[in-house]
RNA sequence: GGCCCCGUCGUCUAGUUAGGCCUAGGACACCGGAUUUUCGAUCCGAUAACAGGGGUUCAAAUCCCCUCGGGGUCACCA
């Protein structure tokens, strides 16, 4: 049996980064079991442009590099794979449970159902349908049809049976039919429900396993008696758990993200998206937060630390190994390691495996994907063309500009953990620097250290070939002369050519900045500290 | 409230199916130290958990019972 697995999103204009944790685990085991995987698109209840509400999710999709065997784009042997053209299916489906007797159209009116309802709370006993449509002759039925009077199709639960499944995460979990209410299969406009369209296209699509978020178990009995209604093979389901909140319990979801910037690592998270998002031109796009997986994409995330992070959210191999690649969780993935428990979304736990993944890079590796920052904020010149899964290719920079952000990124080294760092050190691309004014004063602004750096200045000036090495034997020789603490200089030189007293090494910040920047820098300093 | 699921360090988890190798292991975060005359990275170290209560057993995180807690879901949403 060729496995098949399917994610069937529906177009919300957003990635919850949540849901592709659950499209990862689809893909996983269709690839680690030299299966399918089947994109398939819940559009049922769909008023808006879909290609616009789809774009974003194929796209997410795409960066991971998950890619799909059927659906979208693609088409395949099960096509269409958007339901909203896929009525004819269902409406047959219906029509065949209605002739069978496994199904009736209600005719109860809303008001009438809620008043049932309200009857069976305030008797402390589980609603039931009453199922009064039952009572019609096809007769009263026909006429009733005739006569325009709204209706639903109701699936009649065969009250008699019980439910058992053995889900691959959870186990035996079972449930009493005569509990649960007929539920309705088609709308009154003829369109189907969620729980009666997944049915038949799990069905029709040859699914052999149904792995989907845990807030799905308690539809799994409806869809379990309507698959045997229909005389259909059972899948095989797992219940994965959700994604939770940020050091919470319940699931993670959009609406509360104000109240998860009290989390300090999300806070890190959403405030690190904001500084870089107003660089680039993107303040205030909305779905670009840390709940959907477009902000890990924008904001400079590679895809290995992204799944890599997904796939240890709620699966583990055994008790030490937390790195993982794409081909080694296809390698390993089982259902069976996935965790019960749902697991709380950590922004921290996510950077760390970035920064993994980042180490890996080459430099070169690095650079590109640095420069459509660097271009987008203007700091640089060049031409991102933005290609979807591949996005920001930058072309047409100038030899120069990228023999400079190579040696940049070179020095910068593991300070680059998302690719959006490199606007962190705008200073080495602009001609005015802004002081940090607390170290300046600390660091430069003191009896004797001006005279100290204009010593080194005239040094340097008349240095034929500026290195990392001559730089620094002319500083300590010159400290030593004049019988200062080379830390002394070294901070004052720091400040007075990027401003700041983070970043890479003195002297290589010294030649980043360049000759002629660095002597006006001094000079600069030098004057801002003795007026 | 009904039905269902889940409960191990702050967080992600190993260990539970087959009780002893668990004075509960790893990772992230935090804290301390070394190193780097900055920052980051790195290395070393520390703190930190079996929800509670009963049982069964020579032995319980693991099996049984009860309690408590958290969550999901109860639509002509998906």
């Amino acid at each position: 049996m060729t496995v098949r697995t399917r994610f069937a999103p529906s177009p919300t204009g957003y990635m919850h980064i949540g849901g592709m944790r659950t499209a990862l685990f689809n893909w996983l085991w269709a690839r680690h079991n030299g299966g399918t995987f089947i994109l398939r698109i819940d559009d049922t209840d769909q008023q808006r442009n879909i290609d616009e509400a789809l774009g974003p999710i194929l796209r997410a999709f795409k960066w991971l590099g998950l890619n799909w065997d059927e659906g979208p784009e693609i088409g395949g042997p099960y096509a269409p794979y958007f339901q909203s053209q896929r009525g004819e299916l269902y409406r047959a489906a219906a029509d065949r449970l209605l002739r069978e007797g496994k199904a009736y159209r209600c005719f109860e009116t809303k008001e009438q159902i809620d008043q049932d309802r309200k009857l069976a709370e305030a008797e402390k006993r589980t609603y039931l349908s009453a199922r009064r449509s039952l009572q019609l002759s096809d007769t009263e039925i026909q006429q009733s049809i005739a006569a325009g009077q709204p209706h639903v199709v109701r699936f009649l639960v065969p009250r008699d049976q019980k439910i058992v499944i053995d889900d691959h995460i959870r186990g035996r979990v079972e449930w009493d039919a005569g509990l649960m209410a007929d539920p309705v299969i088609m709308r009154g406009d003829g369109s189907p429900l969620y729980n009666f369209a997944t049915v038949i296209d799990d069905a029709q699509m040859q699914i052999t396993h149904v792995v989907r978020a845990e807030e799905h178990l308690s539809n799994t009995p409806t869809q379990v008696l309507l698959h045997q209604a229909l005389g259909n093979t059972l899948p095989q389901f797992a219940h994965i758990p959700y994604v939770a909140a940020p050091g919470g319990k319940e699931k993670l979801s959009k609406r509360k993200l104000a109240q998860y910037r009290n989390n300090a690592s999300f806070k890190k998270l959403c405030d690190k998206g904001d500084s870089v998002f107003s660089q680039i031109g993107l303040a205030g796009q909305a779905g670009l937060d840390p709940v959907m997986v477009e902000f890990y994409e924008r904001v400079g995330f590679l895809p290995a630390g992204i799944l890599n992070g997904l796939l240890r959210l709620g699966w583990s191999l055994d008790d030490k190994t937390e790195i993982f690649s794409l081909a080694d969780a296809v390698k390993l993935f089982t259902l069976d390691r996935v965790v019960k428990a749902p697991a709380g979304f950590d922004p921290d736990k996510m950077v760390s495996f970035q920064q993994h993944w980042m180490s890996q890079l080459s430099v070169e590796e690095k650079v590109a994907g640095c420069l459509p920052y660097l271009v987008k904020a203007g700091l640089i010149v060049g031409h991102v063309s933005n290609v979807p899964g591949s996005d920001g290719r930058v072309e047409n920079v100038p030899h120069e500009t990228l023999d400079f952000v190579t040696r940049l990124v070179a020095a910068l080294g593991d300070r680059i953990r998302l690719f959006s760092d490199v606007l962190d050190v705008a200073y080495f691309f602009k001609d005015e620097i802004v002081y940090d004014e607390k170290e300046f004063t600390k660091r430069v602004a003191k009896e004797g250290v001006p005279a100290l750096l204009a010593g080194y200045r005239d040094r340097i000036a008349a240095m034929p070939e500026w290195t990392v090495q001559n730089l620094e034997s002319a500083l300590k020789s010159y400290c030593e002369e004049q019988g200062q603490p080379a830390g002394t200089l070294i901070h004052a030189l720091r400040i007075s050519t990027t401003g700041v007293p983070i970043g890479p090494g003195v002297y290589e910040c010294v030649l980043l900045v360049g000759r002629d920047r660095v002597l006006a820098r001094i000079d600069a300093a030098i004057r801002q500290a003795t007026i």
